[in-house]
RNA sequence: GUCCCGUUCGUCUAGAGGCCUAGGACACCGGGUUUUCAUCCCGGCAACAGGGGUUCGACUCCCCUACGGGAUGCCA
């Protein structure tokens, strides 16, 4: 059996769009479970729309993920000459012809079709003029005018078209450069590629292809056409949806396992499983389960799965993962007496890092906002709680959980007071808002000190 | 218009003719734990696009219609 080799290869006109991580994903996880080869490609023949920039953004994305290519990838644009040669070699082989059709010409003529009631496409006019070449000519593959084309896809099965409905694509434009069709199939040869996983908008490209792979007498490739990613009204999700490229959802804080967890599921399930790592769907992922219908992006889904990967993280792990969210708002994180105590008892207060990274926020900072609403709810009756809980507090030598909420519980069957009437206003101290993990917890994780003063702090700012 | 691909709860999906009273997950709603919040646990709501066949029997097979998407470029 020959070795499997995938390939991605996106044109950079743009960054990392989450649809192309999906696919990169697809093609990565093939190649591996097959213990093949999975190669980049970036089809930068567009030159007015492609940028270096584009292009770093999608490789150094790629590579951040985990998605990492087992070669160097190749640039289409430095390639001319080989997709020359192969124009050649069809040239040789009388399957292209030259054809000095203007574009004004060819609009016309579509038109014509058009009004006509019949598929725009090239009616091979020039096919059989036995034109030379000059500067207004472009090559053109001499289709097979009659006959099936069937595509035989991993995930639909054989797809067939007839021939008739196929028109003489342009290989080569007049000012001599090759096209997308010609240099996508001479490199996936080039490269060695034996199965292309990319979207399905590709299918009615593959039968030309497959053509052009004929005309220069290259081995048939297996094909697997992927569902699109849609945004909620069922077009191809866009920025009109939700955030596309894969960067807005590393800073929003998902992370990077949740990402491909999230994509992977999205055309693909097994079993009742949920969460998948990518050594999971190396092991378990089929192609040939991959559903045929476009799929939804549901941003929730995401967080409920980047909820589950944050919860599966080592403290350490998380502290590390969260370390740069708490540094863009200028929190060290060591900079905490009870850091692992903190983390853990807040680490599922948010589903994503950026999310919890704030509401870390009043255990590093002094500046509290207190919530206005959970302040008039349980502080306006002008109880001497506040006061009374603060001269506790200060008599209590041995600062731990258990000690802290014994005394509190005490004070409360004391005075005979609901729950929420001692503890609501001690939060509201502390945090500035109603939630905080358990009170103890909370106080111990404060400390004695700190404590003392934002209760003294919250009772000033009452008093104003 | 033409060709191609699709269509199961709001969303992601299970379902390869009887296992389906259509299962799971997210979301949502209710309850419990936490006398806060989050987590966690329990429960509930909710779908086979429509119509014809084939069959003893169809979510599953065939046809038609409807709807959605894609392709119809000297873009990729």
């Amino acid at each position: 059996m020959k070795k499997v080799v995938t390939r991605f290869a996106p044109s950079p006109t743009g960054t990392l769009h989450i649809g192309g991580v999906r696919t990169a994903l697809f093609n990565y996880v093939y190649a591996k479970q097959n213990d093949g080869l999975f190669l980049v490609r970036i089809e930068d023949t567009d030159r007015e729309r492609s940028t270096k920039e584009y292009e770093k953004n999608i490789l150094d994305n790629l590579t951040s993920i985990g998605l990492i290519p087992d070669k160097k990838p190749i640039n289409q644009s430095e390639r001319n000459e080989i997709y020359i040669k192969a124009a050649e070699k069809i040239i040789e082989s009388g399957n292209a012809y030259w054809c000095d059709c203007s574009p004004n010409e060819l609009d016309q003529m579509r038109k014509e079709q058009i009004a006509a009631g019949k598929k725009p496409m090239y009616d091979g006019r020039s096919r059989y003029l036995g034109l030379d070449r000059n500067e207004k000519t472009v090559l053109r593959l001499a289709t097979p005018e009659e006959g099936d084309i069937v595509v035989k896809d991993l995930i639909r099965g054989e797809i067939a078209f007839k021939n008739s409905e196929l028109d003489d694509l342009i290989l080569l434009r007049s000012d001599g450069t090759p096209t997308y069709h010609l240099c996508n199939v001479v490199d996936d040869f080039e490269q060695g590629v034996t199965t292309v996983i990319r979207g399905e908008d590709h299918i009615s490209n593959t039968p030309r292809q497959i053509h052009i792979q004929n005309a220069l007498g290259y081995p048939q490739l297996e094909y697997a056409h992927l569902p699109l990613v849609l945004g909620t009204d069922k077009k191809r999700l866009s920025k009109r949806h939700a955030a596309t490229n894969l960067e807005e959802y590393r800073s929003q804080g998902y992370l990077d396992s949740a990402i491909i967890n999230t994509l992977a599921r999205l055309g693909w399930s097994k079993g009742d499983n949920e969460v998948f790592y990518l050594n999971d769907l190396i092991k378990d992922f089929n192609i040939k389960e991959v559903q045929k219908a476009g799929a939804i992006f549901d941003l929730t889904k995401l967080e409920w799965v980047n909820s589950q990967h944050l919860s599966n993280l080592s403290i350490d792990e998380f502290k590390q993962h969260i370390e740069p969210f708490l540094s863009k708002i200028d929190i060290d994180i060591e900079n905490h007496s009870n850091v692992n105590l903190l983390i853990n008892s807040m680490r599922s207060s948010e589903n994503t890092l950026e999310g919890i990274a704030k509401s870390l926020i009043p255990y590093y900072k002094d500046e509290l906002d207190y919530d206005k609403k959970a302040i008039s709810k349980f502080c306006s009756d002008n109880s001497t709680i506040l006061d009374d809980i603060k001269d506790l507090l200060l008599n209590i030598d041995n600062w731990t959980e258990d000690n802290l909420d014994d005394a509190l519980k005490s004070y409360q069957t004391e005075k005979n007071l609901p729950v929420p009437k001692v503890n609501q206003p001690i939060r509201i101290a502390l945090t500035g808002s109603t939630k905080s993990p358990s009170l103890g917890l909370t106080l111990s994780i404060f400390g004695k000190g700190l404590s003392i003063k934002r209760i003294e702090d919250l009772i000033t700012h009452l008093n104003q």
